[in-house]
DNA sequence: CTGAAAGCGCTAACAT
DNA sequence: ATGTTAGCGCTTTCAG
């Protein structure tokens, strides 16, 4: 009758392990957390005993006094694209390697649902990483206020962020077009509410004045390979000969209605992706590509929202810091002289 | 002084929910999770109470009373493998629908790491998916003994699991391959100790014998891009004219070993992969491969998963069920008759 | 139907 | 250096 069922054993508490050597439970605390505060013979017993029982912290009943959880939450607006899957990654070995654990909020591209869901784990969750956030200034400093944030490809008045400076990227490529001899350019932008869409489009003009060449834009479009095929026909209507591509999806897509319409790629026209995301380098023909450093922004983000969370441990000011992270232009097959 | 330079304001408990409109802690608790025993009126009150506070539970607290965590572990070997990001996708959407958290183990295919992480977070997890586990049937026996679990794509006695069944996916390849006049291939494995590796190579072999071809294996291998060139010299040695993956991966990387060796496909060499990840259809040329439904694997096994766990809450059996999903053989363009 | 009170496992003052 | 004690916020008997 001890053993339920259905039901794992009940777990070895810091209690049993006090007990089973005659210290108080404090003891065994503060031999588990803070090693030095305990004498060295005291240490080794409780390990041991910690060891031999089989103890595993608790962590709600841990979070419950600590008001910590160690737990890092990670907000993407599409889990579907193979761009957050690079993140996710640089996010996720961080994170564990920084000693905390990650949960991953998909808001399907929706600023209501991003913003419902931070607030429902709030309390939950020691920080939030926003990746590509949906949400608005005031609502970024609302939350800001009362929870450590780190953007991720956003920039917002006295949050932390770290950038990639995809348009550095952007005007390697104009002036790689340029230099193909293109003279009037398309950039497709991705969603409307895309802070990102807007700097490449802002980066695209300004090389493009710079360099005398004409530059447009049409869009918004979703970045996805599916919308990529209506992008590919509105970016033949403009005439242009080179186009720019919000990112990888939007461009691979467009490359294959390209090919359903005879259009040869690059002869007839030269496509620009960005990111660099899994499969640019052995889509037909390989991707000349913006390629961002992804993973490593995860890397940095974490880092940085950890450097806060400790810094509010201790009571310090936060650094209001910003990371930027170079980006550069992959040449492959994807452009070419203009004429072909 | 009341407010902390740094710190998140304190969270609204029950309690301020409870004092604001003079009820106890308990009728507020019933009104937020039994709201049928308490009386109508109580309840709104309560709720539009918490409402106007701006209420949210603290999931640590109500964890350590209730024991549950609405918490899922999805435990992956190598978090850098496509294949793994269709099943994150899967999981992902299916816990939130089913009202649970869902948080990422990668093992980095190390069966210490994994036996030592799914350890420490075992009581702050209601469940594991554990997915192409390197565990042995005696681990999984211990841990499943303790912990609700489900196993994707590996069967082991007495432990729930869904499997997709690429044995007939592969069958189908071979069918295909001898239509096309091929009489001796190869299958060149994954790693050794993957169970999906020995039940694709068992079936590989058993088509090409009741066929009446040559079938034979190589490997292992690891199921990277990085390691498909080996692979495909490797294959090339065997002088067999088709050639089966134990994964995309290895089949992206053995292409473009061939067409640095100038061996043509499929005029030279036929190749087949599977799993039928993202970026399988626009790699060049086009990946025939077996198409397995692991986005859809991943939703079921949440749901097996969260029928055990409440299962367990009422003492039920759990059921030991499998469930096995079909799969097929997805025909693109880097297969062809042998000879070209 | 509702309130009072105990306790989940742990940490953090406060004592000693 | 260690023990005692008081909670963290919530759910859950147990009374009424």
């Amino acid at each position: 009758v001890e053993q339920q069922k259905n039901t794992r054993r009940a777990a070895v508490t810091i209690s049993d392990v006090a007990a089973s050597i005659g210290v108080a439970t404090s003891t065994v605390s503060r031999a588990l957390t803070q090693p030095d505060r305990v004498s060295a013979p005291t240490r080794r017993r409780v390990l041991e005993a910690a060891q031999l029982l089989g103890y595993v912290a608790n962590s709600q009943a841990r979070s419950l006094t600590t008001g910590r959880t160690q737990t890092i939450a990670l907000v993407v607006p599409d889990i579907t694209n193979p761009f957050f899957f690079d993140l996710i990654r640089g996010t996720q070995s961080q994170a564990s390697a920084r000693g905390y654990r990650q949960v991953l909020i998909d808001t399907q591209e929706s600023p209501q649902l991003e913003a419902a869901q931070i607030a429902e784990m709030r309390n939950s969750i020691d920080g939030f990483l926003l990746s590509a956030t949906r949400l608005d200034d005031d609502a970024l400093a609302a939350l800001a206020e009362h929870q450590p944030v780190v953007l991720i490809n956003r920039e917002s008045p006295g949050i932390p962020s770290v950038i990639i400076d995809t348009p550095s990227g952007m005007s390697q490529a104009i002036d790689h077009l340029v230099s193909l001899g293109h003279a009037s350019v398309v950039y497709v932008g991705g969603p409307a509410t895309s802070w990102s869409s807007e700097q490449r489009w802002r980066a695209v003009r300004e090389s493009a004045d710079r360099l005398g060449i004409t530059a447009t834009t049409i869009g918004p479009f979703s970045p996805t390979i599916q919308a990529g095929a209506a992008a590919a026909d509105a970016t033949i209507r403009t005439g242009a000969t080179a186009c720019l591509f919000f990112n990888d999806l939007l461009a691979i897509g467009a490359m294959r209605r390209f090919a359903e319409r005879g259009i040869r790629v690059p002869q007839d026209m030269s496509v620009v992706g960005c990111d660099d995301i899994f499969g640019a380098d052995f889509v037909n023909p390989p991707l000349t590509t913006v390629t961002n450093p992804i993973e490593h922004a995860g890397r940095v983000a974490i880092d940085m929202l950890v450097a806060d969370l400790r810094a509010g441990d201790s009571a310090l000011t936060p650094g209001r810091t910003q990371h930027v992270l170079p980006s550069h232009l992959t040449i492959r097959q994807s452009t070419g002289a203009v004429g072909g």
